[in-house]
RNA sequence: CGCGGGGUGGAGCAGCCAGGUAGCUCGUCGGGCUCAUAACCCGAAGGCCGUAGGUUCGAAUCCUGCCCCCGCAACCA
């Protein structure tokens, strides 16, 4: 029987910025399925979305949509994006498929007979405006983080999962299985972090979500969202339905790829729930790095030098297609580190390595393959120590790509296979194949190293068929290599004498960086000037009637002091005299005015705002400023002498 | 003392676990070649390996203190 290889993505948040950093994740999980096929095994790859939740209900609540007609068109957006850059999933389940639904609720139901998932009572802190739920450490001030407002201690009924109880099991796993967290310093994270104090249960229902799974036991509660996330893995599989056969043949899973924010889900809730489910679990949870979008680091040292990066994923494949965009992000990311994303760094990429290097090599043999032996290959002569040398380390490639993708590690298997490049350009300034064409008596020779530089192209192209989609069919088809051929034609001297060699077009155009990097910055600003455009025009034309301005009540209030809000770079604290009373004002115009210089100052106020804390400050009304467009900003005052308290209408 | 990772030529990284000529890619400079996408090949410049101590014949590597970045804990891939 064939080996399985059962590899899945995270599933995605839609929160309508898909980017860059979404990319890459499946695209390694991608490269990583390609490279299993080719090793001949049945595969299966997994990805999708995840589409319950607060969040999710919350913002189609604001747009005045359904929930579904909020995601739909970004789900779209999302398959069309795999689509550009060719991912080959096997499954792309959302976890609002029925199936899915059917699957998540069979779970529930199977813990909870079983007695791992029981009712208790969940204490936390409520917002009754916001229908959440925060902890302690949650809060900010002790007050809701998300408005700010007081929150009460209270007690709801609740579903837990026994998380506490399988804790000795998965400190187990991970000294029994070594591979099964990886990079190994997450390890030290989950244990130092949760094992060793030991996990409290889990609360996993929610009363206060109704966007999501409806427990089958109890129709009032739903399915905490990351229960419902994680059993994508199993529901995809068709695990608990009417046909298991997908679920008997890929489980357990070989590789969970995730983000290293979310490896506690993957590495303690996920494995316990398997335990309880009486399952066995993954092979492997590996929590990769993140790209790094700009070089913050960057930003902090130049303030004002900070480059608009391109990061869409349409535009980055429509300007560079999808083989740079694949190979960038496959390359230049230490693995399981972060890496950091710039616009030059990616235009460096594909110039030094997929042009210079790759395409050149591609480019030049071929076209003295055309020129000197009219496009049919040579044979093979007699191979002398270079030749041979060559002839070695192009089969010794496989094994160390094999090596490097074992450990997951695709910039090292991509290193392997360009460092065989670089030593085939290397070989034509040794052979000097252009010397031998001038000379007769050196034809067979001239044969000879021009077959080598065929087959090092020909191999190359094969071992970057799980990275790149593109380039390298068009290499193997120009050597007259059938479409669907594996790795079991690997070893060198595949290529038969006569065969067809044809020149091709510059695979990889070299870019101009410097023109391109300007370029891309002009397209990044407009793009941004665009968005603000969207979000202004909505305000602008709307006239309103003297009512409507009647309700903002605008009076004239003196400073009588100010300070800066300790905690903020923007922000003063003005006390304000308004006739009678006195109003505590906090205001983003540190950059622009010093207090002292305010104290004394008449100003205008909006009396009825509705009091906030900023920053801790409570702020009980607005000065008015004005600001150009450059960002110069000035206080309104009365144009003449004016009590304090005056109204303004 | 909450936990983890990191600080190596201008940039990005490897080396550290098993101490012993500091390596790779990009960039800069010089040379070669002309088959090729102004590409390719060779060479050079440039580093007291964050900092202060310690162990050792010998420390980027082991130990200790300190400084600085980043992340996790707290639903960003």
């Amino acid at each position: 029987m064939r080996k399985k290889y059962y590899i899945t993505t995270p599933i995605y948040y839609p929160s309508g910025n898909w980017h860059i950093g979404h990319c890459y994740t499946t695209v390694i999980c991608d490269a990583l399925a390609r490279f299993h096929k080719l090793l001949g095994e049945d595969v299966f790859f997994l990805t999708g979305t995840d589409e319950h939740g607060q969040k999710v209900e919350k913002e189609a609540k604001e747009r005045g949509v359904t929930p579904m007609e909020f995601i739909d068109p970004l789900v779209a957006e999302l398959k069309d994006i795999w689509k550009l850059l060719d991912i080959d999933y096997n499954r792309f389940i959302r976890t609002t498929d029925e199936d899915h639904i059917r699957c998540v609720q069979r779970i529930y139901q199977k813990l909870y007979e079983s007695g791992d998932i029981y009712k208790s009572e969940y204490e936390g802190w409520y917002c009754t405006p916001c229908e959440a739920f925060w902890t302690e450490s949650q809060l900010k001030d002790g007050k809701c983080p998300d408005c700010g407002r007081e929150v009460k201690k209270q007690k709801e009924e609740s579903y837990f999962f026994r998380l506490s109880k399988y804790a000795p099991r998965i400190l187990k796993l991970y000294e029994d299985n070594p591979e099964f967290l990886q990079p190994k310093s997450r390890v030290n994270e989950m244990v130092n972090n949760f094992l060793k104090a030991g996990l409290t249960d889990l609360c996993v229902s929610r009363t206060t979500v109704k966007w999501g799974v409806q427990l089958p036991f109890d129709k009032k509660h739903y399915s905490y969202v990351w229960i419902d996330a994680l059993a994508n893995y199993l529901s995809a599989l068709g695990y608990l339905s009417e046909d298991e056969s997908l679920f008997q043949k890929y489980w357990p899973a070989n590789l969970h790829m995730v983000g290293k924010e979310i490896v506690r889900f993957h590495a303690v809730i996920w494995p316990a729930i398997v335990m309880a489910l009486g399952l066995e679990v993954p092979k492997q949870v590996y929590g990769h790095g993140w790209l790094l979008i700009g070089g913050d680091k960057l930003s902090k040292s130049k303030q004002d030098a900070v480059k608009a990066e391109l990061t869409d994923p349409y535009e980055l494949v429509k300007r560079y297609g999808a083989d740079a965009v694949r190979y960038f992000l496959l390359r230049e990311i230490p693995f399981g580190s972060d890496g950091e994303y710039t616009n030059e760094r990616l235009l460096t990429r594909i110039n030094a390595d997929l042009a210079n290097d790759l395409g050149n090599l591609v480019s030049r043999t071929t076209a003295m393959i055309v020129q000197n032996f009219g496009g049919k290959l040579p044979a093979c002569g007699k191979s002398e120590e270079l030749d041979r040398e060559l002839e070695e380390k192009a089969n010794a490639l496989f094994e160390k790509v094999k090596d490097a993708m074992d450990r997951l590690n695709a910039p090292e298997a991509l290193n392997e296979i360009f460092s065989l490049v670089s030593r085939a350009n290397k070989y034509i300034d040794e052979t000097t194949p252009w010397t031998l064409a001038k000379d007769e008596s050196k034809r067979e020779r001239l044969g000879t190293v021009l077959y080598h530089l065929a087959e090092c192209c020909r191999i190359c192209a094969l071992l970057l068929k799980p990275f790149l989609t593109k380039a390298p069919a068009l290499i193997l088809k120009s050597f007259s290599v059938p479409e669907d051929a594996g790795f079991e034609i690997l070893p060198f001297g595949y290529l038969k004498e006569g065969a067809a060699v044809e020149k091709l077009p510059p695979i990889f155009p070299r870019i101009d960086v410097n023109k391109e990097l300007a370029e891309v910055e002009k397209l990044v600003l407009s793009k941004k000037k665009d968005k603000e455009k969207e979000k202004t025009p909505e305000k602008e034309p709307q006239l309103i009637t003297i009512d409507d301005f009647a309700k903002v009540q605008l009076r004239v209030g003196e400073i009588i002091a100010c300070e800066k809000v300790a905690k903020s770079e923007k922000l003063l604290h003005e006390t304000i005299k308004l006739g009678e009373e006195t109003r505590s004002v906090v205001s983003g115009i540190a950059k622009y005015y010093t207090p002292e210089e305010l104290v004394g100052k008449k100003v205008v106020m909006v009396a009825n705002l509705k009091p906030v804390k900023l920053c801790g400050v409570l702020s009980e009304g607005m000065l008015l400023c004005a600001e150009d467009e450059k960002g110069n900003l000035s206080l309104l005052s009365p144009e003449r002498a004016m009590e304090s308290g005056a109204k303004i209408g």
